[in-house]
DNA sequence: AGAAGGACCAGTGGTCCGTA
DNA sequence: AGAAGGACCAGTGGTCCGTA
């Protein structure tokens, strides 16, 4: 049953009706390794207002729309218990991304089109057409900067886990507390030029640098301190406000 | 005369009301250079169209859409007479794009903004916004593999310009036959991998590789026979069509 | 409340086709 | 006819905000 392929998916209820178009990609990595071993559920809905065709359906059956699970601190190599997806599988996602990148590559070279170097909308699409809903564009783009940490300092990108583990953190503040790291790593090693960091490691060369992070590195450059949350949330504090056209937030 | 800075800009009759911002470069390398000397016309017109208020205009007098003058075949060194321009002026608009690009590169980084590493629309505002109206994307794009063979093989490319002026064939003609020896360096030197061709020089790096020199390499490397012209001309011959979701026209 | 992702939007690459 | 370029369009990068 762990083993048994495609079982993450469909656990996380979003198998329905996958394109079989190059399925061995869909399901790699994906084999069970990311469940807690606690009974599943195979009961599979279908999404309202995704629907295709007009079947008769009643709304209160199976009208609940499929997400994954949310994300959870987890430690590295622990695994989510309950509804729950660890950072685990999080960071696996990333690697599913790549091959699918690496798939449209040798697609575009063999028809002689050009050939994207980063993780596109054309490669979601590619994804989505294999079978993997799973993956999503708003979902990659906002973790970018965590995964970048797991790349390129593994050693931190753990021990940050465990401790928003420890203090009972949740996701959101875990993924806040990444930005720093990062920044420091740009000043010391790239002199705050992200875009050579990102470029100092293959497999997070293929991903656009986040705004917020590249904004971050920018202010810390010129020694603004910037402790605020998210977009929405914070106030533009900029010592130099003739270089800014939009606040960092 | 021959050397008063913005002559040949306004030669063209295309430096009405330029922006004043970043002058300098719009006028850099363009100091008469290129026209021959038989007494200009300093006479300025109004775009009709382009208009812009509400003044009452007399549709006649003053409505004439102003363009460049159309590119002739010249020898290298050999200045355009009459209302033409020689194609040693049409390479130079591309190392005019090329400092508008370094321009913007620049101004991106001190603002921590994404930088591009090609002429891109934002480098074609940019150019505009300085007062280089004699710049546009749908021209640079058409004859971006001409200015190829120029960097690449300037020996082979000064041939082929004399051979087409001796034989009296028109731009389109000796645009048409720039392909070839690009094609022919894609397959010995780079394994018809035309994007290394491109990234193999300096000042063609910063250029998208176009569509149809795309084509051609990739319908070469399959040995297939192309000498059709432009688009919308010939019929799509190709011995692969499986991997072929368009026609190479 | 915290979080996942459909769907929107401004600006892109690409070039057609009305214009001169 | 040959050629210049305004303007359009499909698909992009980016992320908001209605949803669960």
């Amino acid at each position: 049953e762990v083993n048994h392929h495609l079982d993450a998916l469909s656990q996380e209820g979003l198998s329905e009706e996958p394109v079989q178009e190059e399925k061995e990609a869909a399901g790699s990595g994906g084999g069970g390794q990311w469940e807690a071993s606690e009974g599943k559920k195979h009961r599979r809905r279908r999404a309202t207002k995704g629907n295709v065709g007009g079947d008769a359906e009643e709304g209160s059956s199976g009208g609940e729309r499929q997400r994954e699970h949310p994300f959870i601190v987890t430690e590295p190599g622990e695994v989510a218990r309950g509804k729950k997806n660890g950072l685990d599988y999080l960071f696996h996602l990333y690697d599913e991304c790549r091959n699918f990148l690496i798939q449209v590559q040798a697609l575009a070279k063999e028809r002689g089109e050009k050939c994207p170097n980063k993780v596109t909308n054309q490669v979601f699409r590619h994804a989505k057409r294999a079978g993997a809903s799973h993956i999503n564009k708003p979902k990659m783009r906002h973790y970018v900067h965590c995964y970048a940490l797991h790349c390129l300092d593994e050693e931190a990108s753990n021990a940050l886990r465990r401790a928003f583990k420890e203090r009972g953190e949740n996701v959101g503040a875990w993924r806040q507390a990444c930005y720093h790291p990062l920044v420091a790593m740009s000043r010391h090693h790239h002199a705050w030029d992200v875009d050579a960091l990102f470029a100092s490691h293959p497999s997070l060369a293929i991903w656009y640098v986040p705004t917020k992070l590249r904004q971050l590195c920018h202010a810390d450059r010129h020694s603004v301190t910037n402790t605020d949350g998210e977009a929405h949330v914070g106030a533009a504090t900029t010592a130099h406000s003739h270089l800014h056209h939009h606040s960092i937030a």
